[in-house]
RNA sequence: UGGGGCGUCGCCAAGUGGUUAAGGCAGCGGGUUUUGAUCCCGCCACUCGGAGGUUCGACUCCUCCCGCCCCAGCCA
């Protein structure tokens, strides 16, 4: 257990006061998504917060899927989630929970309002209700069926349960107060009929609790003691209390709320997000540029930058919207120390070194990483031809050594962990495309300084041309042109990046990389971050997602 | 408009009557470097949405004003 020297956030402060008044003796908080898409980065600020909340105050969490609308929901969800939670790193308490498991339990509790006079059979319709709803400055009027003796009610109730009522015609409503400023106060529903088979009940329910009714139940259900949610739930939270308090719990959670998290050039909305993929904007759930756990771990975020970043994040009731830059950093942070070096050239130039004797080879090594020593170093052929990137060789020899630290003709430059060489001519194909140079080596060169006289202008990295392996790099960026795609007017799909991916076939990476594995980082030497793609790659040859950039 | 929530540096954010208003990101300047990466050093809010007030003293308390977000699903 981590201990907390001082409450950081104001959860803390309520859980700390809590702990030290005695009301709570064992923390038990939850991650309770609904089973109707794939998790996303902002559920990964609640899952850090849920599970770190009962790691650091030595209690426990569960994973408890909110199942109570079979309409949108499904196992598949259920199994990916599962997955997602996992990957981040957190172990819940015990099996994962379902909402669905406590129908039972939470119909008996809908009997027992009914019972008290607190609940009713409403045979409003979908409008008419709405229309007794009032509106947000005017009260509410009571339905006509709100004092409906409690024994006709519980005899629908049975009616509706078994199958025996129309969808939509009718409801049970809590009875509270159609006049209460608070919107959701108004006689809520707690019950809809739904003929429809659930994921894990199958058809043994034609009616499904909605959220208010079910929520706070759950929690009390499994003696969560801090039920955390995001802000838009805050209305929610009397209706929370009201059921808590008018049902016989065995035990009464407490709800708080914080603000989600928004990221800019980024859409976090399921709905959004599942639109992208039913129309197919994007190739699935795990697409690489979307925001969802799956993507980004296909994208090659590694977990442990996941939960830093989400951990550098504040807990708060602002919502206020996070810069992308500020994941990247926790991004490039983890990669940098985690990735093992690699050279990878994406546009290839070939480099004949005419002094360099045809036929010869020497093995030349690299280290694995440049201040970690536990990882292998690499075997590096060396020969006669070597590509180099088009973008590391300029025919404009009068850039200066401080604007361009690369190769220029009769300048020299270093190739990364290998030899220096010049570049002495240019050989060019008959549309006056660059061809080809030829240079030459510096012999002795190799893990010594050049001698006297000879100064490189930079490092540049490199690939035996003959002792290589061809792949193809997909990079990323931004799936969206604007800070704000889902906010304003208009569809957020008129903001998609047409150039949010871009493939790079035929790159010439060392011979290493042939036996790249998934789920390893690997940082291609002054161009970034990079992970193999098991979806996009072939037997024969490779495809690396471009994770991030260097700086 | 009714109710709820929030406004501290370009972004995120500590701060709960007396601190030189933390820290991170971004940015800028410099150093190291066989990755223009990493790393290191320095700079970056006389001011806390605004206006009044209480107080010896206010980002922190009070009043009013302004702005933003959420709620009128038989979604969660």
């Amino acid at each position: 257990m981590t201990d907390i020297e001082k409450p950081s956030n104001f959860i803390q402060h309520v859980i700390q006061a809590d702990l030290d008044a005695g009301r709570v003796t064992k923390v038990i908080t939850r991650f309770p998504p609904e089973p109707n898409g794939y998790l996303h980065i902002g559920h990964a600020k609640s899952i850090c917060l849920n599970f770190g909340l009962a790691e650091q105050y030595g209690g426990s969490c569960n994973l408890r899927f909110d199942d109570t609308n079979p309409e949108k929901e499904s196992d598949e969800f259920v199994q990916a989630i599962i997955e997602d939670v996992r990957w981040l790193g957190f172990n819940w308490d015990g099996e994962p929970r379902f909402a669905s498991d406590y129908f039972a339990q939470l119909y008996d509790w809908a009997k027992y309002l009914v019972a008290e006079g607190k609940a009713y059979i409403c045979e409003l319709n979908a409008e008419q209700m709405r229309e007794y709803r009032g509106t947000l400055t005017e009260p509410g009027k009571n339905s006509p069926y709100r004092e409906r003796p409690a024994a006709e009610s519980l005899a629908l109730l049975e009616q509706m349960r078994v199958g025996a009522i129309d969808e939509g015609a009718m409801t049970l409503r809590a009875k509270i107060d159609m006049a209460s400023p608070n919107v959701n106060m108004r006689d809520p529903v707690m019950y809809r009929i739904k003929k429809m088979a659930h994921h894990r009940t199958g058809d043994a329910w034609n009616i499904y609790p909605s959220y208010d009714f079910a929520h706070g139940q759950e929690d009390a259900i499994e003696g969560v003691t801090h039920s955390v949610c995001t802000l838009e739930f805050a209305a929610n939270r009397p209706l929370y209390e009201w059921f808590t308090k008018n049902l016989p719990l065995p035990c009464v959670p407490r709800q708080y709320e914080f603000g989600r998290l928004n990221l800019n050039y980024t859409v976090t909305s399921k709905r959004k997000l599942k639109q992208l993929v039913d129309e197919q904007h994007v190739d699935g759930w795990n697409d690489p540029r979307m925001p969802t756990i799956s993507g980004l771990r296909r994208r090659g975020v590694s977990a442990a930058a996941l939960r830093e970043f989400c951990d550098s994040l504040a807990v708060a009731k602002t919502d206020g919207v996070v810069d992308l830059a500020q994941f990247e950093h926790f991004i490039r942070d983890d990669l940098n120390t985690v990735a093992q070096r690699a050279m990878c050239v994406l546009n290839p130039l070939k480099v004949t070194l005419s002094n360099y004797p045809e036929g010869q080879e020497e093995m030349l090594t690299a280290a694995g990483h440049p201040n970690r020593d536990d990882l292998p170093e690499r075997c590096l052929p060396f020969t006669r031809e070597i590509y180099i990137d088009r973008a590391d060789f300029s025919d404009d020899s009068t850039l200066s050594r401080k604007k361009f630290k690369r190769l220029v003709i009769d300048d020299y430059v270093r190739l990364r962990s290998g030899y220096v060489i010049k570049a002495d001519e240019i050989v060019r194909d008959s549309s006056g495309e660059i061809s080809e140079i030829i240079g030459s080596y510096v012999p002795n060169t190799v893990g010594e300084d050049p001698p006297e006289g000879i100064r490189p202008r930079g490092v540049i990295h490199w690939v035996s041309a003959s002792h290589c392996i061809d792949c193809d790099l997909y990079l990323y960026e931004n799936l969206f042109t604007v800070p704000a795609p889902d906010s304003g007017e208009g569809s957020f799909l008129d903001f998609i990046n047409p150039e949010s991916l871009k493939i790079v076939r035929n790159c010439k990476a060392e011979v290493g990389l042939a036996n790249a594995s998934e789920g390893e980082h690997y940082q291609f030497e002054r161009e970034g971050y990079y992970c193999l793609d098991a979806k996009n790659s072939t037997a024969d040859k490779p495809a690396f997602n471009r994770t991030i950039d260097l700086r």
